[in-house]
DNA sequence: CGATGACTTGACTGCTGTCAACGTGCGTGG
DNA sequence: CCACGCACGTTGACAGCAGTCAAGTCATCG
């Protein structure tokens, strides 16, 4: 059935060269604010790869920097080594996310990128970007924001690593993930961590039996179930308010 | 004596309007990369305010965000506060930094700014820069560059305060602060805290006691000689290596 | 000279890490 | 289909680092 094979390439195809115009993440990733007409600029330069397994890194630390990554399925997290070898992640990569901003300066990765399940991203030539951006006011625009934006998250994750006991900071962790998932249209009540208790523990600076036993007291106090790694928050505000922080209104990490 | 004064007047105000061309520190902030013919144009939208005196604030949390601002000369900090009214100092801010990138994304300022000591600043409406930058592209370079900078340096905090113990996280600080020190000029062997001993415990996620205590400690095993604020340290491959960082070879946080 | 704020030092407590054993689910291969 | 191995997760016991509380010292300034 040579027809059937040539469709499937085309579905795949065009599963995978999406433009932006037609992207569900258009409303939060790169295009925010740029012109309809002005699009398929943006579109030009950006390369929609294969799919990352789960498992294998989109870069590692010390790669030449070329390129900046939007998430656009699956998830990501990005971690730094120490000189001793130990590992510390420090975030987690949504769809519709950027993934690379840390790399401009220095032009290469101060931190890895690793797929925590089947990810598929778009690439985007970083000087292509930058000269693009010449053009397009809109486009230097959302640039600057979204890399404000990351700067002060992570201004957020000092105050959570800096001063928040094990119970806050992974409340806060679960309901900026409701959060985050909210964003993109999916249940802010229930959602899969594709991440492990490790990487968690790590990212929060906390031990994985910490996390795991705080999943088990979190349930018994009736604030959310945990089946392996899904999670269903069953009392929002009473896990905002474990969290410490103002996160009652919906607007909070991440937004 | 009129004359006297008037003279006084015009020096002042020559000392407070310094011209990017001139400024000692423009080969480590923003006009790094623009070309002289154009610098001038950036000259134009900076605002040379007056100094700023200890204590007093540059901007406010949640303050509508306009501008963003260079130090000239002293230092500042930077902080969040919970809304337990915990204040988390976020950052450090020597001569040639910029403050106020994170408030570019909400169009207000998620931390306040705080005047260590006598400090002046330049205002950069970012309005006015962002349409600057649409016309030079070294300007625009290197505001991603700064921008990049700092998300990479907030990383960095984030191994620190995930997972180092309290006498890597203050060897780290000192180390760092030595580094941007020689950054610009000065000793990396001695310099002045700015900051409190509670600054300091608190933007390291420690109590201050703990930094007390490390201080002697450091100093009784021949690290560093303290003097109330003045640091000089005696033995800097042996700090580094309390740090648990490789900053041996000068090279390292905010270089 | 006293008041104030910053810093130091000591005693004690407790949160969270570490170590260790055990349980559970999933994929692989027989 | 089942057995096995392995990675991941859970639970318990114990210990240590750093926080908290409290008292005391020191510098600076009015």
């Amino acid at each position: 059935m040579p027809s059937r094979n040539t469709e499937t390439v085309v579905s795949l195809s065009k599963q995978m060269k999406v433009a932006c115009g037609e992207c569900s993440l258009n409303e939060i990733c790169l295009p925010v604010g740029i012109d309809k007409d002005e699009l398929h600029r943006l579109d030009a330069i950006i390369d929609r790869k294969r799919p990352v397994a789960r498992g294998e890194h989109l870069f590692h630390i010390g790669d030449r920097f070329q390129a900046i990554y939007a998430v656009r399925s699956g998830s990501l997290k990005t971690y730094a080594t120490t000189e001793d070898g130990h590992e510390q992640v420090t975030g987690f990569h949504l769809p519709g996310e950027l993934v690379g901003l840390d790399a401009i300066a220095e032009d290469c990765h101060p931190v890895a990128a690793k797929a925590l399940e089947t990810t598929s991203v778009c690439e985007i030539p970083f000087s292509d970007l930058e000269s693009l951006s010449g053009d397009l006011p809109g486009l230097r625009h959302q640039m600057m924001r979204i890399m404000s934006r990351e700067i002060r998250d992570d201004e957020q994750n000092m105050v959570i690593l800096g001063q928040k006991s094990a119970d806050e900071r992974l409340a806060a962790f679960l309901i900026s993930l409701s959060n985050r998932y909210r964003r993109r249209g999916f249940s802010p009540y229930q959602y899969n961590l594709t991440m492990s208790r490790s990487d968690i523990g790590n990212y929060l600076g906390l031990a994985l039996e910490t996390i795991s036993r705080l999943f088990t007291r979190f349930q018994n106090e009736g604030l959310i179930q945990v089946d392996r790694k899904h999670i269903e928050i069953l009392d929002r505000e009473r896990l905002c308010a474990v969290s410490g922080a103002r996160c009652a209104n919906w607007q909070s990490v991440h937004n």
